[in-house]
DNA sequence: GTTGAGCGTT
């Protein structure tokens, strides 16, 4: 492996810094620390489960995860504040090295064939581990499935197999992701793209091929029937944002590049509104710089507005839901695009229909995994990229 | 023909 530079940086929402890997695509823990004194170790978003996970270090020497270092943004560990006894962080590491970011959830189980029954659903999955809850969202009235469902498991392995794959059940491709009740706090950004102009001829392969060499994609939808337009996904934020503006030839076409708009009726940021979720847990909670000293934080362009949680969760949850600040943004550019994407799309090629005869639909998604909650901010000067750039990586959801 | 489906009654 040649040498590679990854992104580091103190805090997930701060602006990293590029540190050099060595030939063998390891990195010594004291180039890291060359930069960030007093560094014990790297930890980073995965994208699969969401959960922070540690980097190896082995003697000095931080190793790549499993499919290398990639896009993501590491963040910089160091040594625990003394709270707690020697022997009692031992005793819970040494518990966290098994269950830390090992611990389930449940599974929300998308595109299931109406038919399809809990037991069905238990069998199908006891094949990826022992599984400990399924449920099948029914109508109160009529009993029919709503297409719907839960699962979990015992072991975080099978989650994690389960997540990154899409599942034949009954006769119909079926998709499981974390619920969006359990992504509500983690931070959002844009990691997804527009695609305007599309052919028809474009399929969801297609378009996943081109934009790979632009990073990892986990997401591609086109709506159905033909609208000329598609939504890419990428794992990292930097690489949609990267896009965006441009005009690509795909399949001998060329296609637009924009941002995605949030999703009409993102229930997410309803919540985000009436909480201030996201961006107060994050913003105000858990930096290491802090407000005053962050000269990175988006926050500290802020300097025109008050410094208010409620306000500033209020000003975001606007923005989410419905764009409807971007009047007092317009002045001052774009940058910003608050979706997200939960990954998925695919379609549900194949309508169902109840006995009854009451419906059918006529497409799904399917996804594979969600993007990295990887990290950036967005330097700038002024106003609205701080605005932009913290309101897209502060917020949360899964929006778009 | 340039903005996507669906998220848990208790």
């Amino acid at each position: 492996m040649a040498e590679v530079y990854i992104r580091v940086a103190e805090e997930e929402n701060e602006e990293p810094m590029e540190i050099p890997s060595e030939d063998d695509g390891t990195i010594l823990l004291s180039t890291v620390a060359a930069q960030f004194p007093g560094a014990c170790g790297l930890r980073f978003r995965s994208p699969v489960s969401q959960c922070m996970r540690g980097v190896r270090l082995v003697e000095g020497i931080l190793h790549a995860p499993e499919n290398g270092w990639g896009n993501n943004v590491y963040v910089v560990n160091y040594p625990k504040d003394n709270k707690r006894k020697m022997d009692e962080i031992d005793a819970s590491s040494a518990v966290k090295m098994k269950r830390g970011d090992m611990k389930t959830s449940d599974l929300i189980v998308l595109g299931l064939p109406w038919k399809t029954s809990e037991q069905d659903l238990k069998d199908y999955f006891s094949t990826f581990g022992e599984v400990i809850m399924v449920q099948i969202k029914r109508d109160a009235k009529t009993g029919n499935s709503k297409g719907f469902g839960f699962v979990r498991f015992t072991e975080y392995d099978a989650q994690e197999k389960v997540v990154t794959q899409r599942h034949m059940i009954d006769g119909r491709w079926c998709d499981c992701k974390l619920p969006n009740s359990k992504l509500a706090h983690l931070p959002l950004r844009s990691r997804k793209v527009f695609v305007g102009r599309c052919t028809e001829d474009m399929t969801t392969d297609d378009l996943r091929q081109f934009f790979m060499q632009y990073g990892d994609v986990t997401d591609v939808f086109i709506p159905k029937p033909f609208r000329a337009f598609a939504f890419v996904t990428f794992a990292d934020d930097q690489v949609a944002q990267s896009l965006c503006g441009e005009d690509l030839i795909v399949k001998g076409v060329s296609v637009h590049i924009s941002n995605a708009e949030p999703k009409h009726g993102n229930r997410q940021f309803d919540r985000a509104a009436r909480f201030g979720n996201g961006f107060g847990a994050q913003a105000f909670g858990s930096s290491r710089s802090g407000l005053g000293s962050s000269t990175n934080s988006s926050l500290a362009n802020f300097g025109s507005f008050s410094l208010n949680p409620a306000m500033m969760a209020a000003a975001q949850a606007a923005l989410q839901s419905s764009w409807g600040m971007m009047g007092m943004l317009a002045s001052q550019q774009t940058s910003t695009s608050g979706s997200t994407s939960t990954g998925t799309s695919a379609s549900r090629d194949q309508s169902q229909t109840y006995s009854s005869g009451n419906s059918n639909y006529g497409t799904s998604s399917a996804s594979l995994g969600w993007g990295t909650g990887s990290n950036s901010t967005t330097s700038g000067s002024g106003f609205s990229s701080g605005f932009g750039s913290s309101m897209e990586s502060k917020s949360s959801g899964w929006g778009m």
